[in-house]
DNA sequence: GATATGATTGCAAACGATTGCAAGTTGTTT
DNA sequence: AAACAACTTGCAATCGTTTGCAATCATATC
């Protein structure tokens, strides 16, 4: 590896003996330039390690092939949301991306600007958008539908397309974790969740879906708000259960985070789960098999996500059409609500 | 937020009646030029919403005020570790960029390529190289320290000097772990983790450290090899008692990920911890304090460690001269490794 | 009133690739 | 031998900024 070689274009033109137009073409393989050609320039490229410059490419090209990701993290609670979930959906957008010779660009909502559209893609930075995560209605992501950005959200769809999203289906997701409840026998069921979140609303619709379903009332005392956060699910069941309700026997909790930090509530209270309170998650993150009583929860398939994610942004950059679309999810049924 | 909108430089400067030099050196507030004049070029800029095209600018001034970051995932076990630690120190890293003025380009080496000095920095995509994570001995990174690209490395400083990292004081993390199990009266402590793993090597040093601190005996076939997963966890601390050593009254293990592996196992065999066996591990994730037991830990500082990062490789990229760095850790005990 | 001085501005050449179009080559046909 | 088609190649403009240098202008000095 050699440390500067300032190698350009021209200078392997000049190399090659040939124009630096034919040597641009032979590079990019261009069959209307001869074969023995394309040949000698490619082998002289290599000889001298010559990497085309992206920079003077973009310029002459105006196309940067390059996705900017944005992830909206909470801002009120201040703390990084380390949802094991992020880690993984962003892992396998940044694969896809590389596999289509795209680049991405990382950004978080905490430090960065907010005007995305000027940012990103006035000054051709990047030539569309992933954002992760809705969160609370965010007219951020209302102005830029308005524009001729090409992005896609990961989220739930909301305002009959005003935007394009992809998201688990969430209100399926809680139609089944509380389904799942109510076959274990459960019959007053507790919500743990913020449905002022776009996501957890849904799932708050599904948990209304399950309960009417089986006849069974929905009492709106049941709903207990919290964060995403191990602290507030511990800490909002306290306060739950030490006011009121002392014959809850079930909880659906919309993400395993919450529902953690519920169960150590439990366990510390000697409550008997799951008989006495069975309990469903939601996300299946790597720990909720390996705590003790192993989590039930909802699995969305992240890997699909991130892979239909790009797919459908770059679909847009390409002027076709697309629709949002939703992700399907399944039950994983461990100890927590294993009823004997 | 108007659709289309292809201002360009020329197009102020027309506006303003000036040079395009000029609107140039005023909207980057160049005192050559008179104030009236940057006042009109500026304001006439943003009446018509103009960005300058990076591109154009990172051509001409040859800097591209971008730092890519890859994360070296795991190959062998082909799942990703969804470390909640890494997302915690990209989050961090992400907004100290931007802190800066520089974009941050992610990358896994799952599908990129390996050729980091010719894609990143040759080919003018970046300026310089945060690598996540060492992983074990790896050739590639060796091999970028020959080269002029400014980079500096998560992990632990080896080969004295060839290049800079920053890494938490695995060492003493180590020590401090087992030293801590120690006090609580343990006398046979098995370590999980597999030595291979430059940190996990340093760790591993830091517990014979404590042991012999201790004047105990550093027994080998107490070292039980582990990949960084629950899973693993569970399964190699499964097998080890199965076949030997019935007299362990303690573990440290390398993660939390693999401690609380090793707890599920305990907790099913109805092993008391952590009056038995008690169990610290390393990192500090999240979900350690809300498993139950709650496991004992060692802290790493990320947020410090991100910001050095950063600032660390800007001081390079300014050919100033750097240093590798350790960072502090503590131990956070908690009732895995509470004796009564 | 001529010239030195400093403050502002503009000219034009980069940066390094890509590409429409014209020009050159070769081979085929009548 | 002329004419035409089919291949290959090169010219030169272009993408939008930045910047060294020269040019201009206003003011101060003698």
């Amino acid at each position: 590896m050699n440390k500067k070689n300032l190698m350009t274009l021209a200078d392997i033109a000049k190399l090659a003996n040939v124009s630096t137009s034919t040597a641009s073409r032979a590079l990019r393989n261009n069959p209307i330039i001869k074969q023995n050609t394309r040949d000698l320039v490619q082998r002289i490229a290599k000889e001298h390690n010559f990497k085309v410059n992206v920079t003077a490419s973009k310029l002459r090209t105006q196309k940067t092939n390059t996705i900017a990701v944005v992830v909206m993290l909470e801002q009120k609670s201040g703390q990084v949301i380390s949802d094991p979930f992020l880690m993984e959906i962003l892992g396998t957008i940044a694969d896809e991306l590389t596999k289509f010779g795209y680049d991405m660009l990382l950004t978080t909502t905490k430090t960065a600007t907010h005007d995305w559209y000027s940012y990103y893609y006035e000054s051709k930075r990047a030539d569309g958008l992933i954002i992760i995560g809705q969160g609370e209605h965010d007219q951020r992501i209302e102005l830029l539908a308005s524009t001729d950005l090409p992005f896609v959200v990961w989220g739930t769809e909301i305002h009959k397309k005003s935007y394009t999203t992809i998201g688990s289906d969430n209100r399926k997701g809680g139609f089944l974790a509380v389904q799942h409840l109510i076959q274990q026998g459960c019959k007053r069921i507790a919500f743990m969740g913020d449905v002022n979140h776009n996501e957890v609303e849904q799932r708050w619709l599904g948990y209304q879906d399950a309960l009417t379903a089986a006849n069974l009332p929905i009492e709106h005392g049941l709903q207990i708000k919290a964060d995403f956060t191990s602290n507030d699910g511990y800490s909002k069941l306290r306060d739950h259960l030490l006011i009121e309700d002392q014959n809850l026997d079930g909880i659906f909790a919309v993400s395993d985070a919450i529902a953690l930090g519920a169960s150590k509530y439990l366990f510390e209270q000697k409550i008997d789960v799951p008989n006495k309170i069975a309990i469903i998650g939601f996300d299946d993150i790597a720990m909720s098999e390996f705590c003790s009583p192993s989590l039930s929860t909802i699995r969305q398939n992240t890997a699909a996500g991130g892979r239909l994610l790009v797919k459908i942004l770059l679909k847009k950059i390409n002027q076709q059409p697309v629709d949002s679309q939703l992700l399907d999810v399944e039950v994983i049924q461990r100890q927590s609500s294993s009823r004997s």
